[in-house]
DNA sequence: TTGAAAGCGCTAACAT
DNA sequence: ATGTTAGCGCTTTCAA
């Protein structure tokens, strides 16, 4: 018994003795139905097992109350927090949120926003990959809302990089580093840039030497190439993409005798899962991403307005073990 | 500009000169339509930008091509797997898959279940903690497959606990070990009890003793008791709950200048994401929960059959660092 | 092989 | 406040 056929809206009226748009008011639009009315309404669609089937519901409003959120790598670390936080956005406004893995590639992205545009009332992308005008041109078709990433005309939701790399370069300043090396991500990452501007503009205001690095892989397997260029560089202070390049930098530097912070001393991006236990613990920059991720949903929720919405997420520096005092500073 | 008029099968049919049905056809039922009109009906359709109306579909067909995964917690690296292995699987069938955070309450996944139901093709359980009649309520109202978890009546997808438990025994066996003591996790935890089973048949098989401790909590914050505990009981081979807890309990034992693995040999369950980059990289048995994942997918899209298929997904262990000889063996 | 037409379950005018 | 009715876009008989 596959689907022991379900109750209709119809089957609910005949047995309450109403018209079945009696039935839907009482459901969707309460205090434009009798009270009473409504209460006996709602008992016999209870007894009944009554359960509104979505796709009809679509059908006649247009809306599907359907939200899909797409990633480049459902299984980054760093955007678990953004999907918990649109999968509880969406939760508690009774919202059903479709999940889609862009496989970091622009072309799935723009096929995946063509395939569930007409299925859902928006799309949250987070770190898009597409170029402006695929954005733009999906954007005009669907209601859209961008996770760290900004394009006109479209809402979106951004982690405060001024601000956090501000913290950064002040940090590491105040352990008595007068220069900083920043081992970039690949060229395209829109983050990626923002925080090297946000590094660089932070470095001028504090009169520090910033240098890039790079490009290397945001990955662990990043790390050696990144770790051997900083050594080479002399950088007592570097600053990565990400976490994961981070990571792999420590595991390269701790492989080369090299010691952490003692000598070299290690920034991240993300705060992601496992920066706090990996060895010595990361020190770096926090995002709030679960924010963000229900963020970017309320702004869907919410009617469109005339401007879009560009909210921006404050961030946090974790410091722990792997940024201290420059090796010979006085402090 | 919110929605700009989607193009209908209606419009298709106009333009290209037939009736809505023949489209229709063209689409979903090639071969049941001439090979030239079918040819003429796809251009125009591709020159229209016709994208299916999913709602529609699932109107008239009663399929609504998506299906739905449930588990206990997004963030939960341990699910990244199955998620992306769900996702992978759906994308390939050009299924859309809907995401669900069930908070590890087997009420809210009891609520998601009926909530989704109706939405949906067929839905996956991961870790499901719901009780088995539960459970098997819900499977007579959808099509369900589980994922750690078996249930009369229904499919499901659970990893080789027997092998793999029997892999771990083994090894510590090689390495001398003559015993060992399980730190366990949550008492509801159907893999958790698995897991201990096939460790006490596998000791058992290979004459060395085992103990059961615990419950711990499944998290970092479950290490610091379960160390101490271990140690307490003069432990000197540790099998964990899972990984969280492995490395929890690594963290512990370093605080308490236990070194890892000359004076206690630490192994977990998961092979989780940052299993490799803790300190020591931790001996693990992976799970291959990508595969998992899709597999359930799978399950779901084929037709229903008599019995429900029980797949058995196959573990390996992983040997890291945190393993090594008994202290004082002779190897 | 193709077309015409009847719904699928629900919502939203429009009447009353 | 409630009933009547016309679709929403598509699939699926049923005829031709």
């Amino acid at each position: 018994m596959a689907v022991p056929k379900r109750v209709t809206i119809t089957d609910v009226a005949e047995s309450a003795g109403v018209a079945t748009s009696t039935v839907s008011r009482a459901l969707s639009t309460p205090g434009r139905v009798n009270a009473t009315t409504r209460e006996h309404i709602l008992e016999v669609a209870a007894r009944l097992g009554y359960v509104p089937n979505p796709s009809a519901r679509a059908m006649s409003s247009g809306r599907t109350h359907t939200y899909a959120l797409l990633v480049p790598d459902i299984t980054n670390p760093y955007f678990a927090g953004a999907i918990k936080g649109a999968e509880r956005a969406a939760a508690a406004a009774g919202k059903t949120l479709v999940l889609g893995d862009t496989q970091e590639s622009a072309a799935k992205e723009g096929e995946l926003i063509a395939r569930l545009g007409p299925a859902v009332d928006g799309i949250v992308v987070a770190a898009a990959r597409g170029t402006d005008d695929d954005l733009a041109a999906a954007g005009a078709r669907n209601r859209l809302a961008l996770v760290n990433r900004t394009l006109p005309g479209v809402p979106s939701v951004v982690a405060d990089y001024d601000a956090g790399t501000r913290q950064i370069v002040d940090h590491l300043v105040s352990l008595g580093h007068r220069s900083l090396v920043f081992l970039g991500g690949p060229h395209e990452s829109w983050s990626g840039a923002r925080r090297w501007a946000g590094l660089q503009a932070a470095a001028a205001d504090a009169g520090v030497g910033a240098r890039r690095l790079g490009p290397y892989l945001p990955t662990l397997q990043g790390g050696p190439a990144a770790a051997d260029a900083a050594l080479a560089a002399g950088a007592h202070a570097v600053v990565c993409h990400n976490d994961m390049l981070a990571i792999g930098v420590l595991r390269r530097l701790a492989a080369r005798r090299v010691r952490v912070p003692e000598e070299v001393s290690v920034v991240g991006f993300d705060d992601m899962f496992g920066a706090d236990f990996c060895q010595p613990a990361l020190t770096t920059l926090a995002e709030r991403t679960e924010d963000a991720g229900a963020c970017a949903v309320e702004l869907l929720l919410r009617p469109p307005s005339g401007t879009p919405a560009s909210v921006v997420v404050p961030t946090q520096l974790r410091v722990r073990e792997s940024t201290g005092p420059r090796p010979g500073s006085p402090s």
